[in-house]
RNA sequence: GCGAAAGUGGCGGAAAUGGCAUACGCGCUGGAUUUAGGAUCCAGUGUCUUAUUGACAUGGGGGUUCGAAUCCCCCCUUUCGCACCA
C-alpha cells in the first residue's frame, strides 16, 4: 500500500518549473494571448491566509487549463507594498516599515510559491520600489496636466487615532474607521483631489464593453449614482446673487416653502442677518463637531436653523425664508435644496417641527389631498395643481416643462448631478508614494519636472508615527527644495498618495516591469491589455476597481493606450468563512493553510477549497471534508502505482468505461471554463471511481490494457490543472516525452462515444415516475410505449383507464395520461 | 426603509433549455482485510411505511402545466449591497 509522497514531489516540480523557467511568458509569442490577473497581495499580515489561497488556486487552475487550450497565457503577481497596513504594521513592531515590508515581501513570495501557481516571477512588482513609484508620481504629474489632480481644502474624514484623513471607503457604514474602529470625525484640510466625477458619465458608458457580475455593475453604477433633474436659481430678496439648488423634481417647484442650506454652503453665513448671526455660527460649528454617521443616521431628528433671509422663487414670485440644516450634505448636488414639504418626507418632517406652511401642489388622482390634514408627504406622481400656468399637467410631463421654462428665463435649467464624489488621494502618512508638487510662496504649486523623479521617499532615521501632520513635513533635507518655476526656495507636498493610486495601474506595469524610461511601451500594453479574465474580491468594486477604470480612460484620453476598460472580464471569489463567521486575526478563528499544506500537501488543500462549493459564493471551511479530497488522490496516485506499466494488449472497448470517460473530458472542460471546479472535480472522481469498477469486475486477463493506457494518460491531462503538481508527476510516469504537462493538448473528446446505444428512459403516468424502460437510442414513442407496457409496476398503474395522450422526450421520457 | 441574491438529506453541495431530485464528497451503519489501531476495499444510507412494497419529500401556502427545485403570485427566513443623494 503506497501513499502518495506529495512532500517530495510537490517541491521537486516546483524546483523544476522555476530551473526550466516554465512560467516565464514570452510576451512575443504567435500564440493567442491570454492575460489572467487576481489582486495582489497586500504584505501586510506576515502569512498567506485561507483568502488569499482561495482568490490564486482556482485562478491558477483556470489560468494552467487556459494554456493547455493552447493560449499563451501571462500570469503575473505582485505586492501592494505602501500604505496603512504595511505601516500600522511597522508601527506595531517599532521597525521601519521598509524593513518589515522588504521582510514580508520575502516571505509571502515563498508561500506564494507553495500554491505552485504559473506567476511570472521575472515581472513581480513592488508598489513600494522607486522603479515603480516613480511612474506612480508620474501618473499624478499626467493627472495634473490633464487638469484631473486638484487641491482645495475640503471637510475630510479624520481618524484621530490613526492621526491621518481616510477615504470614503475606508469609513466603515457606522462611522468607525475601516482600520482601528475608531469614530471617524470631519476636519477642513488642504487636499489633493483626482476629479473622477469628470468620468462619471463614461465610467456608466463603459458597462457595455466589459463581462462583469450583473451585480458588481449595479453596485458600482449605484455608487456613481446618475440623477436627472434641475438646477434651479432662487434670487436672494434685498441683495444681488441668488442660491442655487438641484432637484429631482421641478413639477414641485410652487409647492416651495423654504430653502435649506447645508451648515457648509458657502453662502451660509454671509446672507445671515445679525440678528439671527449668533444662532446660526452656533449651529454650523456644532455641525461640523457632529460624525458624518451621526449626521446621516435616518432615526435621528432633523434640525436647523433660520437665516433671517429670504429669497424669491423664479416662477411664482413668492418669498420663502432660507433656512441650514445639517440633513442637507454639502457634497452632493449644489448643497442647497428647495423644500418641498407638501411632496418630499425630508422636508415634511422639517416644515412641521418648525412650523413652515405646507403646500398641495401635486394632487393626487386617487386620494384628494388637503395640506393641513396631511401626515406624511405625497411623493408619488400625479397632477399638477396650484402650478400656475402648468396645472394640469402630469408631474412627468411638469418636470420636463418647468425645467425648460426656468432656462429660458435664465434661472437654471435640466442638470445632471452624480453621487460619485471627486477621489480624495493625500494621506498625512510616511509609507506611500510622495505627491510630486512643490508649494513656492511666489510660484504655488508647482509640478516636480518628469526628469527629476522619481522624489525619493527619505531613508534613515525618521519618526514616521503618525502624529496629525505628515511626518515628512519635518523631515528638512526632504521638505526643503528649490521651486522648479522661479528657483527661490519652496516646501515639498508633506503627503504621499492613496495606495489605491498605486493598485490603479499596477497592471501596466507588469507587462513592462523593468522598463525605466517610461511607465509602460503603448505598444505592448496595446497588445496584452485589458486584462482578459480578473478575479478578486467583490469587496473592491467601489474602491481598486472603479479607480482603475477611472485611470485607464484618462490614460486613453491622454492617446497612450487604445483601449478604454481595464478588465474585460471579472469574477469574485466568495467568502471563506469559519463557523460562519468571518475568520479574522484579531477574532482568532482563522483557520491556518499551512497545517493543511503540511499535512495533505499543496494540492489536495487546493483541491479541497475547490471543491467545496460555488466558487462565487464560497462556503464555511470545515476541517473534515479535506480526507476525502486526500482519498481520492490517493486513489488516482495508487491507479498508477498499482498498473503502470501496463503490459501489451488491447481487445473490446468496455463501452459504458469509454462513455465516462469521454463525458469526462467534455464536462470537466467546461466546468473548469466555467470556474465551476466543484464539479469538475466531481466528474473526474466519477471516471476514477468507473475504473476501479471496471478493473475489479473485469478479470485481469480480459483488461483492455491498450485502453486503460489511454485512461491513465488522460488523466494526468484532465487532473493537472487542479492539482499541478500531482498531474505533472502522473505525466511524468506515463509519457516519455520531456516538458511540462502544461504544454501538453488539453484532450479532445469524441461526441460519438458520448452515445449509448440502449438508453433508459423514465416512465411516467400523469407525471408521476413508475418505472424506467430500456429503449434503442432515437426510439420512437410507440417503441418506447410497447417497452413501457412490458413494465410491471406500468401495467398495473394503467389497468382500467384510458389512456389520454402520450408524451415523449426522445432519449428521456414517456409520459402516459390516463383517465 | 430601498434594492439584489439565496433557502434542496445529519453536513458541504449536484441537478443546460421545466422532463428519472439528492450526482460527487463528508459523516454514519454493516461486512472484508489486519495481532490491534489506522489505512484500504465492498455494500447500504432523504422521510415515513405493511420495508423487494407503496406513499410523501427541494423554507411555507396558492397557481400555471401532461410534468415544477426550476415559471408566476403571496408569506417566512438568511445573506449582501445602499441608506436623509434632494
Amino acid at each position: 500500500m503506497s501513499k502518495y509522497p506529495f512532500k517530495e514531489i510537490e517541491a521537486k516540480w516546483r524546483r523544476i518549473w522555476e530551473e526550466r523557467e516554465c512560467y516565464k511568458t514570452d510576451l512575443n509569442s504567435s500564440k493567442p494571448k491570454l492575460y489572467c490577473l487576481v489582486m495582489f497581495s497586500y504584505p501586510s499580515a506576515q502569512k498567506l491566509h485561507i483568502g488569499h489561497w482561495y482568490n490564486y488556486g482556482p485562478t491558477d487552475t483556470w489560468a494552467r487549463f487556459k494554456r493547455m487550450q493552447g493560449y499563451n497565457v501571462f500570469e503575473p503577481m505582485g505586492f501592494d507594498a505602501f500604505g496603512l497596513p504595511a505601516e500600522n504594521y511597522a508601527v506595531q513592531r517599532g521597525v521601519h516599515p521598509a524593513i518589515t515590508t522588504a521582510e514580508s515581501v520575502d516571505l509571502i513570495r515563498e508561500q506564494l510559491k507553495v500554491i505552485g501557481a504559473m506567476y511570472d516571477w521575472s515581472r513581480d512588482v513592488n508598489t513600494s520600489s522607486p522603479d515603480y513609484y516613480k511612474w506612480t508620481q508620474w501618473l499624478f504629474l499626467l493627472l495634473y496636466k490633464r487638469g484631473l489632480a486638484y487641491q482645495k481644502k475640503a471637510p475630510v474624514n479624520w481618524c484621530s487615532d490613526c492621526q491621518t484623513v481616510l477615504a470614503n471607503e475606508q469609513v466603515l457604514a457606522n462611522g468607525e474607521c475601516q482600520r482601528c474602529g475608531t469614530l471617524v470625525i470631519k476636519r477642513d484640510l488642504k487636499q489633493w483631489f483626482f476629479k473622477i466625477t469628470e468620468y462619471a458619465e463614461k465610467l456608466l458608458e463603459g458597462y457595455d464593453k466589459i463581462d462583469w457580475p450583473k451585480k458588481s455593475v449595479a453596485q458600482q453604477s449605484n455608487w456613481i449614482g446618475r440623477s436627472e433633474g434641475a438646477n434651479i436659481h432662487f434670487p436672494l430678496v434685498g441683495r444681488e446673487g441668488y442660491i442655487e439648488t438641484f432637484t429631482t423634481r421641478a413639477d414641485t417647484l410652487f409647492g416651495v416653502t423654504h430653502l435649506v442650506l447645508a451648515p457648509e454652503h458657502h453662502l451660509a453665513l454671509e446672507l445671515t442677518s445679525s440678528e439671527y448671526i449668533g444662532g446660526v455660527e452656533a449651529y454650523i460649528e456644532s455641525a461640523r463637531q457632529t460624525s458624518d454617521i451621526e449626521r446621516e443616521s435616518i432615526s435621528r431628528e432633523k434640525t436647523g436653523v433660520f437665516t433671517g433671509a429670504y429669497v424669491r422663487n423664479p416662477l411664482s414670485g413668492e418669498e420663502v425664508p432660507v433656512w441650514i440644516a445639517d440633513y442637507v450634505l454639502s457634497t452632493y448636488g449644489t448643497g442647497a435644496v428647495m423644500a418641498v414639504p407638501g411632496h418630499d418626507q425630508r422636508d415634511f418632517e422639517f416644515a412641521r417641527k418648525y412650523r413652515i406652511p405646507v403646500k398641495v401642489v401635486i394632487q393626487n388622482p386617487e386620494n384628494s389631498l388637503e395640506a393641513d390634514k396631511m401626515t406624511e408627504a405625497f411623493t408619488e406622481y400625479g397632477t399638477m395643481v396650484n402650478s400656475g400656468e402648468f396645472n394640469t399637467l402630469s408631474s412627468q410631463d411638469g418636470i420636463f416643462y418647468a425645467a425648460d421654462k426656468l432656462k429660458s428665463i435664465g434661472q437654471g435649467g435640466p442638470a445632471v448631478t452624480y453621487h460619485l464624489r471627486d477621489w480624495l488621494i493625500s494621506r498625512q502618512r510616511y509609507w506611500g508614494a510622495p505627491i510630486p508638487i512643490i508649494h513656492c510662496p511666489k510660484c504655488g504649486a508647482a509640478p516636480v519636472p518628469e526628469n527629476d523623479l522619481p522624489v525619493l521617499l527619505p531613508k534613515g532615521d525618521i519618526d514616521f508615527k503618525p502624529k496629525g501632520k505628515s511626518p515628512l513635513a519635518v523631515v528638512d533635507d526632504f521638505i526643503n527644495t528649490e521651486c522648479p518655476e522661479c528657483g527661490g526656495p519652496a516646501k515639498r507636498d508633506p503627503d504621499t498618495m492613496d495606495t489605491f493610486v498605486c493598485s490603479s495601474w499596477y497592471y501596466f506595469r507588469y507587462l513592462c516591469a523593468h522598463l525605466d524610461d517610461k511607465p509602460f511601451d503603448s505598444e505592448v500594453v496595446n497588445r496584452w491589455l485589458p486584462v482578459d479574465q480578473y478575479v478578486g474580491g467583490a469587496d473592491h468594486i467601489n474602491g481598486h476597481l472603479l479607480y482603475s477604470r477611472f485611470i485607464t480612460k484618462a490614460l486613453f484620453d491622454e492617446g497612450l493606450i487604445d483601449f478604454d476598460e481595464p478588465f474585460k472580464c471579472l469574477r469574485h471569489q466568495g467568502m471563506i468563512t469559519n463557523l460562519g463567521a468571518k475568520m479574522s486575526k484579531s477574532k482568532g478563528n482563522a483557520a491556518n493553510p499551512e497545517v493543511f499544506i503540511d499535512r495533505y500537501g499543496s494540492d489536495v488543500f487546493r483541491l479541497y477549497l475547490m471543491f467545496m462549493g460555488d466558487y462565487e459564493i464560497g462556503g464555511d471551511w470545515n476541517d473534515e471534508g479535506i480526507v476525502g479530497i486526500d482519498r481520492f488522490v490517493n486513489r488516482i496516485w495508487r491507479l498508477y502505482y498499482d498498473l503502470w506499466p501496463l503490459p501489451e494488449g488491447d481487445g473490446i472497448i468496455p463501452q459504458e468505461l469509454n462513455r465516462t470517460l469521454h463525458y469526462t473530458i467534455k464536462s470537466m472542460g467546461e466546468d473548469i471554463a466555467d470556474f465551476s471546479f466543484n464539479t469538475a472535480i466531481s466528474r473526474s472522481m466519477e471516471l476514477i471511481n468507473a475504473i476501479y469498477g471496471y478493473i475489479g469486475e473485469t478479470p485481469k486477463s480480459e483488461w483492455n490494457n491498450e485502453f486503460l493506457r489511454k485512461c491513465l494518460k488522460t488523466i494526468g491531462l484532465i487532473i493537472a490543472p487542479l492539482a499541478p503538481h500531482l498531474g505533472e508527476e502522473l505525466f511524468s510516469i506515463t509519457n516519455e516525452a520531456e516538458g511540462t504537462v502544461f504544454d501538453q493538448k488539453w484532450p479532445e473528446y469524441d461526441a460519438g462515444a458520448l452515445l449509448r446505444d440502449v438508453v433508459e428512459i423514465a416512465i411516467q403516468i400523469n407525471g408521476r415516475l413508475r418505472g424506467t424502460a430500456e429503449v434503442n437510442r432515437n426510439c420512437d414513442d410507440n417503441e418506447a410505449f410497447d417497452a413501457a407496457l412490458n413494465v410491471q409496476n406500468i401495467e398495473k398503474h394503467l389497468a382500467g383507464k384510458n389512456i389520454v395522450k402520450k408524451i415523449f422526450i426522445k432519449d428521456k421520457l414517456l409520459n402516459i395520461v390516463a383517465k
